[in-house]
DNA sequence: TACACTAACCTGTATATACAACCCGTCGCC
DNA sequence: GGCGACGGGTTGTATATACAGGTTAGTGTA
């Protein structure tokens, strides 16, 4: 255990990421004591301290005294996207939602997909349209090409239950992920899917989430201007443990 | 030095986070080194060091081996907010950057901006209005709201030269944000004033920004649909030291 | 003057040690 | 059987110490 170059504590943290990401330690699942890495990654208790600290901090894991450190739930990395998973996020509002598949195949890579999913042209990739129902109302028309390589068994799967994206990322959590968010007007076929009056403009969120280094997923997300919005909240990191010098609570 | 409950790490932490809110400290002023700290705070180098470095995790400092600690530029803030200041953007993409103050003046707040910025209606607030242009083409459409007690001075200042969320900024920086983004249909006015075709829908931005836990500053930001788009990246944390999670498995 | 070297200071990491608080199972006492 | 005390394991924090490596200013020499 001594690759040089690397500072210890971060070896360890890799270690023990690399395990979540692998699979190999699932959510809930027990991660080794501060004792245990003392003897199975040789450092000292400090400096797994600091690992199994940071990794708290960056969401992997969650901590309790007395008892131990689990892999949490993973739910928190897409928080930062903002768009979470839209099945969440209508429940959230305690509110129903409905998955609608339209299509569901395999086929060929066409120059722009392949382009953002940085395969060649023609390679079999999944191609999937969902649209998402918030009360029975279309909100989302989910568009999404996934590569082939990296979901065998994406076909097989009943997206009424669970969405394409959480199931992507039960596959291979906490990834990397790119997005761009643009104000369009829809054509005609986004439009009557999305029940959206002439004219009305659509809110498009076109996101690749990455999976070891490589583009794994391709998505574009419609969502018709008058139904939908993005939303963000913003707390300077550190004053979340009650500090603020002025508390005048309001409201 | 001992205020017991909270743990000294972060005593010191709020110690350092309160003299940069407050103006104490500005950016890229020195912060005291860990030394130092070890004889004002009376902790030791390792509390301190434990402080400064989750300081920087955080955004507030930026640390050079064998300089120093500074407060960094704050423009982390905005970072997780994906629009940053339009003026730095469209320097990062090494085009020319131009403001057009179309309003600046003193009134009272109407219903909805009042309700923004928790405010009475008819209470005095600056209203200012400016387009940004990139290349001489207008890219973005400020309108903005700021409690007048919160920036005495706006009234003199010249908004050409600094953005008004720079200067807001400026005068406390780091604080809380919450912001809406969806796609809307312009009204004539915004329309002209962004040279947008008819029927382009635009990107419109809606923001407050948070001082000493009151609203100090609410904003409408509206953008051409066919030029302008937010984008986002992701890496989740721990990931960025170029981490390869290999399948290593232990026991 | 030009240049090399050194001393002082800084961050970054690693370790051993210590104590507090917390959780839980077990053992012993009532 | 019930109940409380206790001990072992766990996290959380704090400290002293040590060494490595970077930066800078100043000093001294060629």
């Amino acid at each position: 255990m001594s690759m040089p170059g690397k500072p210890r504590y971060q070896q360890v943290k890799e270690l023990i990421i690399g395990q979540i990401v692998s699979g190999a330690l699932r959510p809930h699942d027990r991660v080794p004591s501060e004792n245990e890495l003392v003897g199975s990654a040789g450092v000292s208790r400090m400096t797994a301290n600091r690992a199994l600290r940071e990794l708290t901090d960056e969401g992997y894991v969650e901590r309790v005294a007395g008892v131990g450190t689990f892999v949490s739930d993973l739910k928190a990395a897409s928080h930062v996207l903002e768009v979470r998973n839209i099945a969440d996020e209508i429940e959230r509002r305690g509110h129903r939602h409905r998955a609608v598949v339209l299509e569901c195949r395999q086929e060929g890579a066409e120059a722009a997909v392949a382009e953002a999913l940085q395969i060649k042209v023609d390679t079999k990739v999944f191609y999937l349209r969902v649209v998402h129902h918030e009360n029975d109302k279309p909100i989302q028309l989910e568009e999404r090409y996934v590569s082939a390589g990296f979901a065998p068994t994406l076909l097989q799967q009943d997206f009424t239950r669970m969405t394409p994206s959480a199931y992507l990322s039960s596959i291979s959590p906490l990834q990397e992920a790119d997005q761009v968010v643009r104000a369009a007007l829809p054509d005609v076929t986004v439009r009557k899917n999305l029940q959206m009056r002439v004219r009305e403009p659509c809110l498009l969120v076109i996101r690749r989430t990455w999976a070891h280094g490589r583009p794994a997923s391709f998505a574009r997300l419609y969502h018709p201007g008058d139904r939908f919005e993005l939303t963000g909240h913003y707390i300077p990191p550190g004053m979340r443990m009650g500090v603020v010098p002025d508390k005048s609570e309001l409201r």
